[in-house]
This record gives structure tokens, sequence and C-alpha cells, in this order.
DNA sequence: TTGCCTTATACCCCAATGGGGTATATAATA
DNA sequence: TATTATATACCCCATTGGGGTATAAGGCAA
């Protein structure tokens, strides 16, 4: 399967899995994090090296290499603090810094 | 070891690494990742059940009681993101809501 | 009272991950 | 030229993430 379709899929997957989730009537807003994630677009878009973005963020170089070249899979938490750097990197900074 | 011995080493060791890492001239900042974290503290400032402080920030609550409970210790990446949680957790919230 | 739901502790289990070591290659920089 | 930064690619393994299940206690509604 093409990286395209299994994006595809994955999106419509999770969409079934948060409708559901809503008609289970859960009471708490579940935060959506992504099943997988690009690792090395997110890194990318902020214009650093993987030593770079590793220092800025608190991870290991070691274990952002895994990710980008898909021999780790980011696990969930990882996921979540990934989310969070693609959508606000600087509010993350911010908060690692003081 | 008594716990607040334990921290108090730790402490020191950090601040040695850190001295460490400034004087071998590392161009970039290194942000601080404490090497351990006491999660439960982290949730209960925010008020927040297990449940509650998972779905709110993209956690397993598994994940979360084993960390709670010491029967797991979170990994870097998790480290890095509880700290960016309990120094700004509005903004992780807003981040992943949006 | 009884029953239900939430929260929490406490086990077992195991594939997958995090993270370290090391070697090689290439581009940039001094 | 030599050196440094960046990246790929192996090996290795203790630890972790996450699931299953059982027990217990507190709150709340019927």
């Amino acid at each position: 399967m093409s990286s395209v379709s299994k994006s595809l899929l994955q999106g419509a997957q999770e969409a079934l899995d948060y409708a559901e989730g809503n008609t289970k009537g859960s009471k708490t807003r579940h935060v959506h994090v992504p099943k997988q994630i690009d690792v090395k677009s997110i890194r990318e878009t902020l214009h650093m090296s993987r030593s770079e973005f590793s220092s800025h963020f608190g991870f290991n170089p070691r274990t952002i290499e895994k990710w980008e070249q898909g021999v780790r899979q980011p696990d969930g938490s990882a996921r979540a603090y990934l989310t969070v750097i693609s959508k606000n990197p600087k509010a993350v900074e911010r908060a690692l810094k003081q």
C-alpha cells in the first residue's frame, strides 16, 4: 500500500474512532493524537537539524534519528508531545526555558 | 538511600552535567529535562483525575497509572512533555485542541 | 438498603521502544 | 588539507508502553 493510501485510511479510521467516541457519550473531551506522525517534516518546518531539534525540545538525538528513519515509532506520549510541538513550537520552547 | 538524598544527589549531578555542557562549548542551548519527575503532583496541581489528565494531554491512562505508582519511569520524551505540561498546561491544551 | 460508576491499587504478560555503541559517508567549514 | 556536523546503518538489550484482569473503597441515585 502506498503511503498516501495509508494516510487516507488512517484519517478515515480516526474519523470513525472520533465519531464512535462521541456517540458513546464520553464526558471528557478527548484530545486528538494521530497514530502516525511525520517527525522529519515537523523538524524541517522548524528549519532545525536533528541535534538542534533534540536540544530545543529535550529529545535524545538517537531517538529522533530512529523515528525519522522509520526504525521506531514514537509511542503515545511522544506523539502527543510532537503534536504539541508541531502546533505551537514557540510555546513549548518558552515553557522549557523558563 | 532516602528519596530526599536521592533528590539532592540528582540535583547536584544535573548541575554538574549542565556546567560540563557549558564548558564544552556546545553551541545550542540545551533545555533542562529532569531525570525524575513527579507525575502525580503535576496532575494534582491541575485538579484532574487520571482519566481527565490523560484525555486532556493525550496520554494512555494506564501509562499514567504506572508512572504514578512508580512501576514505570516516563522515558525521555515523556519527561520533556510532562515538563512542558507542568510549566504551561494551558498552552499545551490550546495546542492540542486547535 | 442495594446497585452502579469512578477512582485507585496490584498483579501478569510481552512486543516494541528508548537509548547506547560503533562504523561509514558526505558536505561544509576552518 | 584536516576537522566538524549531519546522516545512514548496523548490533544490542534492559526498560517501557500498553493491554488484560481482579479487588476495594467512596459517591450517588434508585
